[in-house]
DNA sequence: GTTATCCTCATCTTTATCAGTGAGATACCG
DNA sequence: CGGTATCTCACTGATAAAGATGAGGATAAC
């Protein structure tokens, strides 16, 4: 037995407040961690192996989907619900591709998180409608299907794209990731080339258009 | 006597439920009530007439500075405290020249909103550290003028803004501008200096932020 | 008519980006 | 095992941006 032991990751404290009441609601279901940051998500997923891991997309470092596709490949128990703060096709599309099984807008009400925790509580996806329809429309298989035929970028690139857009020079993320500056530029002209970007500028509104980053 | 009224706006239901606990913490405070959008929150101020109202910045229809300025009009004894995702110089200039007497940053702690309340409740403004430093900056030099710090953006400057956050290079601009593209280097310079930007990135987000531009 | 602001253009130096190409290492998949 | 994808680093060269200064001309405000 024992109750659902759900982790919550957003790095603001008052969001996390809120899903907390929601969470104790439930006799059920408890809060076994928090984190402020994709990275420190992870950490604490691996350390605690939660049921449940609530992922805010957008957070310092590492945004909620790549935290995500790493918590999958540490504590595989662990069903991932990712909140964001607007719908985009882009997102859905990075969600699906990431495996995770629960979707929600923070706009939705928090009665459908606490639907949402129930589906996943029985390995139950959990995606709004808006989702499903575009689920719908990838499984056809169209050979048009708009959501199809965007290249597809690597983990790497998405964390490239975070650190771009949060303001960062090439040196600053080769710093910060420890590798060569020449390995960010060849890994950025990929980025470019797969989304036809041919600026920064480009590339700062493309991460905000898909929340990667917020205004 | 009489229990402090509060009145909540933000458009995601989760992030008001965080802010609702904080308040149900304390028994001399009570939530009058919600609203989701700018308008809505300018209505039920008027409505209401709350000792505080606590803003969104980001809300649909109208952002929570604007809602902030029309409150001042129709609700002069309701204090105000914006909260906004994320910390940004213009963000703070813009909070000051609406006369909004509480700032703080989601990121902040809950505690911090406890404080700002309390500070509030007693008409004393509340402000987090950094933003100090910045009224600080301000006030230096100038016996009545806090505002000396929002430096004006020339519509020349703002017409080169909205080019460069549309992926324009200052080449281009200079060429469906009909000038040196020194002068719009000298344009460009002048608006990071003005806007305390460092980087093509930061202006991006800045046009996106203040609707300049869309994302 | 002096002041202040804005727009204009310039020089100079240093650093960053963009674009193309090649290539070794590792890991996963059928 | 072989193929594919990803991540890594490198070289070359062209172009753009960042930061600091100076300065002339037009216009509107005091």
């Amino acid at each position: 037995m024992g109750s659902l032991r759900i982790l919550v990751a957003d790095d603001h404290d008052l969001m996390r407040r809120g899903i907390k009441t929601i969470i104790a609601s439930r006799k059920d279901w408890e809060v076994c961690g928090e984190a402020v940051t994709g990275a420190q998500a992870v950490a604490k997923a691996q350390e605690l192996q939660p049921d449940i891991a609530i992922l805010d997309i957008s957070m310092p470092e590492l945004n909620g989907i790549e935290a995500a596709k790493r918590i999958r490949k540490t504590s595989q128990k662990t069903e991932i619900l990712v909140l964001s703060a607007h719908y985009s096709d882009q997102i859905v599309r990075d969600v699906m591709e990431a495996g995770i099984r629960g979707y929600l807008v923070k706009s939705d009400s928090s009665r459908d998180l606490s639907t949402a925790l129930d589906s996943l509580a029985t390995h139950r996806p959990f995606y709004t409608s808006s989702v499903s329809e575009i689920m719908l429309d990838e499984g056809r298989g169209g050979t048009k299907s708009p959501l199809r035929s965007k290249p597809r970028i690597t983990s790497r690139e998405n964390e490239i794209i975070q650190l771009l857009a949060e303001g960062k020079s090439s040196k600053d993320i080769a710093v910060s990731l420890n590798i060569s500056v020449k390995t960010v530029e060849t890994h950025r002209a990929n980025i470019m080339r797969k989304l036809e970007l041919h600026s920064v500028t480009e590339l700062v509104r493309y991460a905000i258009r898909n929340s990667i980053v917020e205004a």
